[in-house]
RNA sequence: GGUUCCUUGGCCGAGUGGCUAGGCAGCGGUCUGCAAAACCGUGUACGGCGGUUCGACUCCGCCAGGAACCUCCA
């Protein structure tokens, strides 16, 4: 075990080798989403993105503890309507619902969701609302250390406090005086020492819904203490790798850092990854924009700028096609080409499954196929490289099925296995079956019979015949493909 | 305005100081009764202008265009 496992830490901004805190194990931590309305794009983008660095971090040998969060709790001030009112209670206002109902409603299609795109769930799903007392503790603990202050029943981060002592803006490459000059007078900012104090504890006004009383009053807690809480009490004071969005960066993860640091005088995070952007037509995907595509709607082709439906797995491919940490632009042409492209490795991989080893010595080069593959994942995690590796593979493979090169039964055992492996296990990508399942026998026996049929039909020379039974089938979903070893069939 | 980043062939998308990324599409061929599939072959790509260098798409500077963050966001 030679090789190392090299990941891009936002943190130094330069890869480093990764190297666990506890040795065989690893802790992550992934900035879950805000249950207040349907699962889109982005939410594939960052999810796959974590999905594969558990499951690498796993085929690794690593013990790993994913802890992925959901945030249902309604801090989130609607800036944009100027209302003052959270999100989730918007909604539940709105849909006349229960704030939990509306956050029940949307965590049940993140999950599916998240199942239909084969991203394994987390090892914990810890909730928000399900950890006020931790977080009103964490509040407590960073009053006591003189890095907060109370202001009106709520509490706030004395950043200016806290930068005097530590470094405030240094994942997102910040310096205070910078943030002083340019952060933006809000209203009702005026309880704040310093208009870039961020609330940790915020008072519940009247109509509030989703409230908890605390010493300070009636209140919520303030957006950032979430992660910070909850990844301390299921990874620990110090942990591997935390990862989100690289919108997530500022303020959030910076407030994270500021609040675990001021809490518990050392920092959390050894290790800050973050997934890049989906934009379309090279503007980023926002609710704001509103130019966001839901999985839904992706799922079923039912949005205006989707020419067709898109499969999970074919999303997953897309994504997987670039790398995590550059933007990757949405089109339906781009999208058309992965799905081309998935089925192509997909069929390959279906071929190599029926395949018999050759006569004699292998022509081929499994072993170097394999090393180029894991040299690309070990790398930071380059799926695209490591795709372009197996697509090497999938020539391999049809040129073997052809006759054109030759392998031992020892290399295509290897080669199965390294497939499977990466495709499956490290990868997650699944075959799909079209809808129609159920009577498969009653199926492949008609359709048997069918080519059979054909087959004697082209003997005959019955061209006809043969073509009508091709194009039937072709008509309703079978393709044909005859090969040297005669005809065979698949479910487009 | 501040901070950071990007600009690669028809489309998407890697990467490197001199050596073929890959996918999709296209073109030519093999196979086929014809197709499809598969296989083989095929593209003188790196925003513009300077500089460093024996040599730059890759390093430096400037310019143009675009993006992200600075406000909720994956």
């Amino acid at each position: 075990m030679e090789n190392q496992f090299v990941i891009y830490n936002t943190l130094t901004r330069q890869k480093e080798v990764f190297k666990p805190l506890v040795q065989g194990k690893a802790g992550l931590y992934v900035c879950g989403p805000t249950v207040y309305s349907n699962s889109h794009l982005g939410h594939a983008r960052a999810y796959i993105t974590f999905d594969l660095l558990f499951r690498y971090l796993t085929h690794l040998g690593y013990k790993v503890r994913y802890v992925r969060n959901i945030t249902d709790v309604g801090h989130l001030e609607d800036e944009v309507e100027g209302t003052g009112e959270d999100k989730v209670s918007k909604k539940a206002r709105l849909e006349k619902l229960e704030p939990m109902e509306v956050v029940q409603m949307y965590m049940n299609t993140f999950h599916r969701n998240m199942d239909e795109l084969n991203v394994v769930r987390p090892s914990i799903e810890p909730r928000a609302s399900g950890h006020i007392i931790e977080q009103q503790e964490m509040v407590e603990s960073i009053l006591k250390n003189g890095f907060a202050y109370e202001s009106n029943g709520s509490v706030y981060f004395d950043v200016e406090k806290y930068n005097d002592k530590y470094n405030y803006g240094k994942l997102s490459g910040r310096n205070l005086d910078d943030i002083k000059t340019n952060t933006r007078e809000l209203d009702g900012q005026s309880e704040k020492k310093n208009s870039f104090d961020f609330a940790l504890w915020k008072k519940a006004s009247p109509e509030h819904i989703m409230r908890w009383p605390s010493k300070w009053g009636d209140g919520f807690p303030g957006w950032h203490l979430e992660c910070s809480v909850m990844s301390m009490k299921y990874l620990g004071e110090q942990f591997d790798i935390h990862g989100g969005g690289m919108d997530l960066r500022f303020p959030h993860h910076e407030c994270e850092i500021a609040q675990s640091t001021a809490s518990q005088g050392k920092e959390a995070v050894h290790y800050w990854m973050h997934n890049n952007m989906i934009t379309i037509n090279g503007q980023k995907m926002a609710r704001s924009l509103g130019n966001f595509i839901t999985l839904d709607e992706l799922f079923t082709g039912a949005h205006e700028v989707l020419e067709q439906a898109y499969s999970p797995m074919t999303i997953r491919f897309f994504i997987l096609q670039a790398h995590y940490r550059s933007t990757i632009d949405f089109s339906n042409e781009a999208l058309k080409a992965s799905e081309k492209g998935l089925g192509r490795l997909m069929s390959a991989l279906k071929t190599l499954r029926g395949l018999s080893p050759s006569e004699g010595q292998s022509t081929v080069d499994v072993q170097a196929l394999k090393d180029k593959c894991f040299a690309a994942l070990d790398d930071d995690m380059n799926s695209p490289i490591a795709i372009a590796h197996l697509f090497e593979g999938v020539k391999m493979i049809n040129s073997i099925k052809a006759g054109n090169e030759k392998i031992s039964g020892a290399d295509l055992e290897g080669l199965r296995a390294f497939f499977k492996t990466v495709v499956c296990d490290i990868l997650g990508l699944k075959e799909e079956e079209s809808e129609s399942s159920g009577g498969d026998e009653i199926l492949e026996g008609s359709i048997n019979l069918l080519l059979q049929l054909r087959t004697e039909a082209k003997a005959n020379k019955d061209w006809a015949t043969s073509d009508k039974i091709r194009d039937g089938l072709n008509a309703i979903g079978i393709e044909i493909k005859d090969t040297k070893n005669g005809a065979e069939w698949s479910r487009k």
